[in-house]
DNA sequence: GATGAATGAGAATTCATTCAT
DNA sequence: AATGAATGAATTCTCATTCAT
């Protein structure tokens, strides 16, 4: 399974130079069969019937957890009829997933374009930081879903959303290599138990903050502070 | 039929130095009651029963999590009949509540004990990364039931564990605010978030391990790099 | 897509004698609206659609049975859209109904032409029995669907085909009483039970018939035996 | 497992000589286990439960159907909570399908045990005819559920119901067999066919009776004018 | 007339919890 | 205290039918 090796310039999905980094995971008109997973046919030709159930889903599971969560509540939320959930998903579980997939694809695909703009690895690990933050802040549902909820199916993180987040902490990793091979960063610590810690550190601090009451700014501010800390953390 | 008795369960936790802190987590006739929790009276007697089912419930939900856990599961792998466990906790949901509490409380009293020890901040924080993980890696179950099946119930965890697991992020706080008082850590960086952050990479570190092959050892080298970047990265 | 035209549908059916009593049950141009029931206005044009419908069903019931057929697999074997079913027939329950009186609509217009020519009742009833079974090995989708299919709505078949049915019935007990009236048969069974009788008797041969390994001329042997034993029990 | 083939006195049953035949299969302590059906062990001590649903199980299925009926409507008739069922039984299939073993065994058993003690095989014919007969008149529902319900799932009378129901079917063909070898039937007729064919003249005759207004005494009638058909024109 | 996406009522089954023994 | 048979509320998913295009 695991991905952390080379691939230095996954290029793809450019998304011009910086800022608006944060409603980029917004609505999907990209592609919405990114992954191997045998999500159903979407039979729909405008459909926006996809996406508003994953939006729905977004909203309804980050309210009242995966399992707290009636397939009828997402219908009702997306504004659709039980059973058309069922014509884009072949069950509750795999709604969940696509979820999952849909939106780590989309954060994926945002950050390389940012990534590939910057010039050396601390600039880079601290706008990994930013982003994952930023993003969080902007979608707190989101959040949510991807810190907590997703943790609810273990079977399914395992099979489906497991690989899919390895290649997000492999983009991380590879950040980190880059340091170490540029003599930026530290080379006593493995670039993935680095992107690792990163990421739980991040998730927590997520967390902390979607299950509290939500303090504008305070992610930003967490953010910078996180990032001085590892960066120094980090020197040879 | 089955009593549950046996299993050794590889108690040895050691970290660096040499204590017996590992097994300290283990079985509990200690202090049944510990939090605010509305637990049910235990009516014990020489009562092994309650650990017994707890020690199953540990058992279980690491395996299949805790929605794919019945309660009859729990009961047949604790050795009683279903309705038992209904004499020491009022539900399902109030079973995993209490095993969580009762780990973390023998965790706290355990890491505090450890703490008290030390000389200056840096040592006891480096002592707080070997806890954890060491903790961990001697317990895989309990691990991932304390990283995974714990966040499986959101309505819980913000009502319940969250408190309890507050207390533990307010030891770690403290922690660092000695060290800022003391000269020995930067002061520009909120002690809770650094213990947000520290708490958020050792279990995301825990779940990698727990989630993948468990590789002996693996835990405590990542205790001692993660130490080594986090002590510099609060230097002043 | 599919417009289910080709398929010979081995036409065959002779019996006995040479006539082509078989293919008469098969395409239905004839009268769309035999009896009593409310069967949709079948707003016909060129209008092969029904029949093409009607002969998707026997088809699609044959292999999978009543409950065990989606409207939809009907329409795909059919070649239409599913609402198209619906313009056709009211109901899936309709389709069975019409389905089962279409073809013994057919089966009994061409049994009383064929009866029509014989001399004695023997010789009738010992057509009858050559009719039936001739017809059953030369549909096997056709006999499944008679006597197994038909039974799976038993509201159904109570209201709509039993009185249809019973057409039959009296079909075979008229031939009864005009052999009794003749001399040709004894006079102390009731036509009627002997109608049920040998019906029954048919029935449950094709049954087995239908449902085991069809082996070609089985029915044939099997009608020639039935008839024997049949008619020497009827003789007075 | 088999049940239905020799055992010249299977004994069990007996009903003394004649008469009271009917109720003979009603309730049942019998052996609650026949066949290799998976059927769900009956965890229960002294158990009416599995008998009670049974009971009820043929009372609304006769009245209702198979797929007419829900589950909920078998347990409220018996008297038990929806749950109850799938104590005793696997599934609604299954149920349906224990139904029907069970009654064919006692029918089977019951059958065997009364042949054994008649003459010759033109008796033993007769007595079929009767008992069958008589059976049915004595258990409306279950004749109906015999009948007609059990052909409602056809997947599972092509794999349980008819291996059963061919050791009935065999039983008689013994009969047809026995009463060639002695002379008294003629031997160019199939044993097979003829009991095929006497049981479906049967079963239509009751169908006929248990959907129509039931007539006291018409099936024993029934009875007498079948048997004198059938065994004339067996007659060498 | 045809289409097929959308609908939503309906039902089997599960499983946490109870309580008579 | 302990048991485990019984309970019945709760929920996913199916599929006949409709209707806007």
């Amino acid at each position: 399974m695991k991905v952390g090796s080379g691939k230095p310039e996954a290029s793809a999905l450019k998304v011009g130079s910086g800022k608006p980094e944060a409603s980029a995971l917004k609505v999907g008109s990209g592609k919405p069969e990114t992954s191997g997973l045998p999500t159903k046919p979407p039979r729909t030709r405008g459909g926006d019937k996809r996406e508003r159930i994953l939006a729905a889903a977004v909203k309804v599971f980050a309210k009242s957890g995966f399992h707290g969560t009636r397939v009828s509540e997402v219908a009702k939320a997306a504004g659709v009829a039980d059973g058309t959930i069922y014509l884009y998903f072949r069950s509750k579980d795999e709604l969940l997933v696509s979820l999952f997939e849909d939106r780590v694809d989309k954060l994926l695909v945002h950050m390389n374009a940012e990534l590939s703009n910057l010039p050396d690895a601390p600039a880079k690990l601290r706008r990994v930081i930013e982003l994952q933050l930023g993003l969080l802040e902007g979608e707190r549902d989101l959040a949510e879903v991807i810190t907590v909820i997703i943790r609810q199916s273990s079977k399914l993180i395992k099979e489906y959303a497991a690989p899919k987040f390895g290649a997000y902490l492999d983009a991380i990793a590879q950040v980190v290599v880059e340091g170490q091979n540029a003599g930026d960063f530290r080379k006593d610590v493995s670039p993935h138990l680095v992107a690792r810690a990163t990421y739980g550190a991040l998730d927590s601090i997520a967390l902390l903050w979607a299950l509290g009451r939500a303090e504008q700014g305070a992610l930003v501010r967490s953010a910078k502070q996180l990032a001085d800390v590892l960066l120094r953390g980090l020197l040879p």
